[in-house]
DNA sequence: CAAGCAGTTAACAATTAGATAATAATACAA
DNA sequence: TTGTATTATTATCTAATTGTTAACTGCTTG
């Protein structure tokens, strides 16, 4: 069930701080590595690669958001979860953690509890989807094993990008997914393709499926929608 | 895409280098400026500004790493995207380059399509995610991610502008927003539209709503108000 | 009532996505 | 390996939507 444990990074320049996360996340049955400044933070997660980074936003030696950005810069750390944590609970601060990639965001002063609960949701929601879970959306179901498509018993067969791409719409419902997104997730950050490959890609799930699922945004993206 | 074109400055001492980046970045819509050493790199940085700054590591008078370093103790050159540029491909001066604060790296020999894909990705990374957090005000729901207003459970679609519109108004409601304002928010800073503009979006959008939020302020701006 | 401002409308311009076919890349089987 | 089928991408053209402008109308206010 559950697999081996998860290492967590914990970097924050108060020792304090630092120790009563680590006695919270270890009584959880995480294993818990600390750093104490920003380069250390770097360091560590390249040593041990880690399944979390949690980060202090304010730290000696680059804060939380340049450490962010700058592991971010490196595919090995794209899929790596990171949480911010700060004493800055204003918005403008939190809208830029989450931009620079954050996966979560923690004000302090911290609740274990709150954390504890928070760092589980995380890992819980990333295995799911890592999990390739069969995503069911009132009549569709979309099997990331099969790599089929099924509407009201029916099994539609896609290629892999259109499968990729009708997979990333469908895990969320209902959210426009901006064009950059799609490019990104389903391409790949260093793919560079014309404009018009997503919309034959589109196109051609539509034609597939034969329901109206996508939905287009103008100037925006696509949404899933039934 | 949108927007003015992005500027990139490129600093290498290698002519043949140089001309060959230019050639494929601007064959790309991109603007580039060139330098051919680390204080005119500086120089150039100082006066242009650009989105982007190509650094070869090893150049005459100052290389790519103290090029950088000099950079981003300046505030403005905080958020300014850098890129390395190296013969070496070794890791430690790779890991070198990224703590220096650069975004990406970039390894000679280069591929055209590479760079120019590496480039295209940093800057997809950063102007990704816009996703605010959805309005509730009084029965109006106005949700970004999903691009959907929603006025007692009755969905009404709005166009880009329309929305992002509906979305500044309210997302500060009961304040005036000057015309001034809502042009540089919702049409970006350089853009210049007429007077009746602004007022024909007003109009559709509250056409579209049905509902009386949008409340005029004659010689001032708009406010949202239910 | 005149001046200033916003509302209205329709025409147009520009943008954006859909459709389709052609070409390129890839996978796969003989 | 070669040839074939499938899949992915690009190029073009078209259709639709969206955005902007311009001309006119009507309110409001001093």
């Amino acid at each position: 069930m559950e697999g081996k444990a998860k290492q967590i990074l914990i970097a924050d320049d108060e020792p304090d701080i630092l120790e009563i996360i680590r006695y919270n996340l270890e009584k959880e049955g995480y294993e818990v590595i600390t750093a104490k400044d920003g380069n250390e933070a770097i360091e560590k997660a390249k040593e041990f690669y880690p399944d979390l980074i949690i980060l202090d936003i304010m730290m000696p030696r680059k804060n939380g958001v340049e450490v962010c950005q700058i592991l971010r810069t490196q595919p090995s750390f794209q899929d790596t979860l990171i949480i911010f944590l700060t004493a800055m609970n204003d918005e403008s601060s939190q809208i830029k953690g989450l931009e620079t990639g954050a996966d979560d965001y923690i004000s302090k002063p911290i609740s274990p509890k709150v954390l504890v609960s928070r760092v589980n949701a995380l890992f819980r929601r990333v295995t799911n989807k890592e999990a390739g879970k069969t995503l069911q959306i009132g009549n569709i179901a979309i099997d990331p094993v099969k790599f089929i498509v099924t509407i009201d018993d029916k099994e539609v067969v896609l290629a892999k990008k259109e499968f990729e791409l009708i997979y990333l719409l469908a895990s969320k419902p209902g959210r426009v997914f901006l064009r950059n997104e799609i490019l990104t997730q389903v391409w790949g950050n260093e793919v560079i393709v014309g404009d018009r490959t997503i919309d034959v890609h589109v196109r051609k799930v539509r034609q597939k499926l034969g329901i109206d699922c996508i939905t287009t945004v103008k100037g925006v993206g696509y949404k899933f929608e039934i």
